[in-house]
DNA sequence: TCCGGACAACCTGCCAGACAGGTTTGCCCA
DNA sequence: TGGGCAAACCTGTCTGGCAGGTTGTCCGGA
């Protein structure tokens, strides 16, 4: 595998991505925030001078990075922040073997200490309580691995979202199809049960550090859990 | 602002969506790699029993994507791994004031922390040559602040490179489009010629590091490096 | 046998016009 | 003033068409 990662240069003068660059410069000179409505399809190919066809192709691009929101009968309007974009990206790596399972558990153990630690710095009473709450779920649960797969992602998830940096959560959100994807192999490299509760237990140690408020500890915590997924995969023949 | 990050259940059931859904899954059966082509929007167009405006406004959402490469006259290949739709998402997100500069900062710390280390294990003596390069090159023109930050852009891509995973290569290409903005703010704080040479000599020392082969060293130098810009930029009331 | 060039078939970029629904707006009536 | 309805507006999709770039093939010459 190449580690060749390329940005084409994006002067491709065709019509559709000049529209995209005249929308996202409209978005940025009138400040439009998530929600915000953007100008009709036929406004915008009166005023850039071009067939709806184009306009569309160029809406649909954005919509599909999830820059802005549409709906059938209703104007474009500005989106949140949405990690569906690059989920997508991700998996394509992973498909068209440009990416390895490894390098995105890398890439995450990387990402999740720090969360943990800023988690465990920032976190609200709620947010305690929802992370708490998948990681119990996960033992509660442990019968269905179904189930245990959805807490699991959920609990990072919160993770993310409790270190207060939606750049976190966008990168943990964007490897989330993928993890749907290679979590039952994980599962399956853990047959006996002591197994499967030592894993989940570390959840809930990491919960618990996250309520005291000890970022060290949650850290450390989500590095060993880490590792051990690793070591999972590597012995299983994931490599 | 809110640290909210959704991700759309894409069950849209529109025709354009389910397009999208049925090339990807083309790829996928195929096992196509990159380079490979795709079926010629009139083939899919009857395939799926949908008008080739439909299969065209799928194309034009992967192609946004990068996740195929579109030219005219040609059929369509499967793209390489590319950062150019994660740069917009993040850009978009600075836009729209949904993400900080400064959250910006504490993610690419953390992750070029991790990039730094492992090019000090695992680069090649051509790698090593490239960072050098540019870390040099920012000294020698240091008059012209344009060359100092496409030299300082490339010496964190090469880094990045070096470190042999190709995840850190997009996400380090993500920040590109943003940093490109703001690194003039950055370089206007460091007015006098010391401060500016200071910073310059952390990437040589940086270089350096990495060329003896001393992670430790290597990581160290990358987080003072932040440190130094957060600082600057905090100083410059950016927050 | 091999190479190069020309031509035909194919393919994409873009456009105009049309129609079926869903949405928004504003007006009118109670 | 409030509620409801109809018209205007908007998007999703389709058809058909033309210009211009690309690809592959075939034939003639070396």
């Amino acid at each position: 595998m190449s580690t060749a990662v390329s940005a084409k240069h994006s002067d491709a003068a065709s019509l559709v991505s000049n529209t995209i660059g005249e929308i996202t410069r409209h978005i940025r000179a009138h400040e439009l925030g998530p929600g915000d409505r953007l100008p009709s399809e036929a406004a915008l190919s009166r005023q850039l001078s071009v067939s709806r066809t184009v306009v569309r192709e160029a809406f649909s691009s954005l919509a599909a990075m999830r820059l802005i929101d549409l709906r059938a009968g209703r104007r474009a309007t500005v989106a949140e922040l949405d990690y569906g974009a690059m989920s997508l990206v991700i998996e394509h790596g992973v498909h068209t073997e440009q990416i390895t399972v490894q390098q995105i558990y890398d890439v995450r153990r990387t990402i999740e200490t720090r969360t943990a630690m800023l988690a465990a710095l920032r976190r609200t009473a709620d947010e305690v309580e929802r992370i708490r709450t998948h990681a119990l779920a996960m033992r509660e649960n442990v019968q269905q691995p179904e189930q245990v797969m959805e807490h699991d992602l959920a609990f990072h998830h919160e993770i993310a979202k409790a270190a207060k940096n939606p750049i976190f959560s966008l990168i943990v959100g964007a490897f989330e199809r993928v993890s749907r994807q290679t979590w039952p192999i994980g599962w399956r490299t853990r047959p006996s049960d002591a197994e499967q509760l030592e894993m989940i237990q570390i959840h809930i140690d990491l919960a618990e550090a996250i309520e005291t408020g000890d970022p060290q500890s949650a850290r450390d915590l989500m590095a060993r859990h880490f590792d051990e997924s690793v070591k999972a995969l590597l012995a299983a023949g994931i490599a």
